[in-house]
DNA sequence: CAGTATCCCGGGCGATACTG
DNA sequence: CAGTATCGCCCGGGATACTG
């Protein structure tokens, strides 16, 4: 970490994974993770019940779960207000803002390729099946 | 698909996820791919036994259920010699190398903020911890 | 070589109910 | 409101062994 080694390098080093981006998409692609950053990111600042409303099929235990998570890889903030009833409120920090090109890279990416990969299921569907 | 309308309002139509990017990342994203597409794309095309011994610790199971699906979604390209032994090679298709800024982009986010996370976790659990 | 065929297991996730 | 607490299930994934 303290070196400047290129990812072609790192890469090799972690015959593991053969693949430098591995840690990143464990933090940021693992289930959930990306409804929330997004809506946190597009909406702003929420209450807990807010991302519930937005996330429509996601349970209050597997929504904690997530938000402790990225919580703790400084992905978001969480602030406690001590009132009767309490209140939190989440909102997206300047680590999981800088997430936002990259976002929008994918969505971008998805704009102009996901029908292709449509296409591609149903050739590979029909050809198979025949 | 056909309207130009923005990606909020697309979010909001699909409730469900709330989040534009959820197909992209079920196609990217899932399980070992990364890895697969990866080496494809830096070291070209392979023999199966070549991605395994890239990809250490993948079962040949599995190596065949991610092959099969990123071939069927048209990212991969796989091709057979029927001859003996037989030989069959996987190559990066034109749509799978359509996501090589993004893998770039990916890495350049990692190495400028990996080491932030880990910052941030360190944080949360000497904190938490006292 | 390039995969299948089984068996099996852990844990992530969901559903439901409950609390300060 | 903002979560915990429990239970249980499913199935993706690993280990191992076998085939054309």
């Amino acid at each position: 970490m303290a070196d400047n080694t290129t990812w072609t390098a790192l890469a090799s080093a972690d015959p593991e994974h053969a693949c430098p981006i591995s840690p990143v998409v464990d933090i940021v692609f693992s289930r959930w993770t990306t409804p929330i950053l997004w809506t946190l990111n597009a909406d702003g600042r929420q209450r807990f019940v807010e991302l519930q409303r937005r996330i429509t099929t996601i349970t209050p235990k597997v929504l904690t779960q997530r938000l402790r998570q990225l919580e703790r890889d400084g992905m978001i903030v969480r602030t406690y207000y001590p009132e009767v009833p309490p209140r939190v409120e989440y909102e997206i920090s300047e680590l999981g803002r800088s997430l936002a090109p990259l976002f929008a890279h994918l969505a971008e990416w998805a704009t102009t390729n996901l029908d292709k990969v449509e296409h591609a299921r149903n050739d590979y569907d029909t050809d198979s099946a025949q």
